[in-house]
DNA sequence: TCTGGGGTCCTAGGACCC
DNA sequence: TCTGGGGTCCTAGGACCC
């Protein structure tokens, strides 16, 4: 824990409607919800007038509009959403160098890392606070900050939340556990429903209980990592540092549908374009995955994840649609799809193309594939295999047709030999073609 | 008119390797 | 030939967060 109050949490006021009420002033005032539209949809933000009649986030649009039939229902503005946030988070860049955004409208500020921030003491801390916020509001055209400052992450988050809507808290060191105890449970992130039952369950509701069980109990109530986490949080000890950047780790994209869907067609198209965009984000972002994982839900919610690792990273689109369409077939649709989505991970920043020019551009691919490799499937196994010399080919080391994924199994003497299967059919067909024949490149080798 | 979309982290079991 | 422990990779699911 800290010795000084240096951690600073900004969470902007009921942001997307705020933004909404700033840039149509009839709105001000009024009850403003922000969300899906549709049969299905949720509410994202919900503004102070709207939530004096019952309306929360991830509430069913439905259930607001029963509850609040005479507020604004808006799909929500992104643009203008990302253009606020960004003023906001350059200004708490000013603060200081270490700034973590946790979405658009949430940041965390390492004073530490700060000059301005060098008194530390409360009332200090109060006027920067005060100050970050005043600016936030000119800068933003009236848009309202809750800052909370503390000795940790959990300490200026808990603040922050004390502080709303449109205020300041600052947490003094040492007074942590004062704070902390009789609240609930639930306020320490990372306890949610599930866990806030479970606790339930043997009797515990808030933090001060949760402090009265053994470090072992709470282990073997929650898991290991869970238990030991809460069991630190709940006194308060939290060292997880301000990180100013985190690389991805997985791109998706999902959709839900107004009706379920069953034609195995339509949602193969669907689920085609899914992995376009997808591939799209990838390229954008300079990045190339490994694991491509489809997710379909069923009309009563049940939700599956079905996926499958690539020998290497692409960010080739006809890849990522082939590889979710078969992962596609092997789902009985015919009871109804209310959703579906397809993901990338297992990212890395470089892109297979860089292996074809032969000078990667930005870093030196540390997880390159191996010049021999050796490729896993769910319940197959295969190796590059035979006598005679062996050798990688770039981009084609997975191939697709009708029969599922194929896998490069070995090459030589300018051949390559090509095995399709998959865990439902097991070995398949093999084929052996010229080692530059295009359809490797391709992904169209054909069984 | 039940339950969004984009993420992160953790757990657990099986396969495989040494 | 049999047994086994530890580590890693992969898949699947669950909880959680904003």
């Amino acid at each position: 824990m800290r010795r000084h109050a240096t951690v600073l949490h900004l969470d902007l006021d009921a942001f997307f409607a705020a933004v909404e009420q700033r840039d149509k002033p009839s709105l001000r005032g009024k009850p403003v919800v922000v969300g899906g539209l549709g049969p299905r949809g949720v509410v994202s933000t919900a503004s102070y007038e709207a939530r004096v009649y019952g309306v929360r986030s991830a509430m069913r649009t439905a259930e607001a509009r029963a509850r609040c039939p005479h507020a604004a229902y808006l799909g929500g503005r992104f643009d203008a959403y990302r253009a606020a946030s960004r003023i906001v988070m350059d200004r708490l860049r000013e603060l200081s160098a270490l700034v973590e955004p946790m979405s658009l409208d949430e940041a965390f500020v390492d004073l530490a890392a700060s000059d301005e921030a060098r008194d530390l003491d409360p009332d200090a801390l109060h006027a920067i606070a005060e100050q970050v916020r005043a600016d936030v509001a000119s800068r933003t055209g009236g848009l309202t900050a809750s800052v909370g400052i503390g000795t940790s992450k959990l300490m200026a988050k808990i603040a922050s939340e004390l502080a709303k809507p449109d205020g300041v808290r600052v947490i003094p060191p040492g007074t942590e556990a004062d704070v902390l105890g009789p609240m609930s449970a639930r306020a320490i992130p990372g306890v949610g429903p599930a866990t806030a039952e479970r606790l339930r369950r043997i009797g515990v509701t808030t933090v001060d209980e949760v402090r009265a069980v053994a470090d072992d109990d709470l282990r073997s109530l929650l898991g290991r990592s869970s238990g030991a986490a809460l069991a630190a949080l709940a006194r308060g000890i939290d060292p997880r540092p301000v990180v100013a950047e985190r690389e991805a780790k997985s791109v998706s994209v999902e959709d839900t549908f107004e009706i379920d869907l069953t034609d195995p067609r339509v949602l193969g198209d669907i689920a085609e374009r899914m992995g376009r965009r997808v591939a799209e984000r990838l390229a954008r972002s300079g990045l190339s995955g490994r694991t491509v994982t489809l997710k379909v839900r069923h009309h009563d919610f049940e939700t599956h994840t079905r996926s499958t690792t690539l020998a290497g990273p692409t960010d080739d689109a006809r890849v990522i649609v082939r590889t979710a369409r078969s992962l596609l077939s092997e789902v009985d649709t015919s009871g109804g799809i209310r959703l579906i989505g397809v993901g990338m991970s297992g990212l890395a920043d470089w892109v297979q193309d860089d292996l074809f020019s032969g000078a990667p551009e930005k870093h030196e691919p540390v997880d390159a594939p191996d010049p021999d490799p050796t490729v896993t499937t769910a319940g197959a196994r295969a190796r590059p295999g035979g006598p005679g010399g062996r050798r990688w080919v770039p981009g084609a080391d997975v191939v697709h047709d009708e029969h599922g994924p194929g896998w490069v199994w070995g090459s030589g003497l300018g051949r390559v030999t090509v095995r399709f299967e998959t865990r439902l059919s097991g070995p398949g067909p093999v084929r052996t073609l010229d080692a530059d024949d295009p359809a490797l490149r391709a992904g169209t080798v054909e069984a």
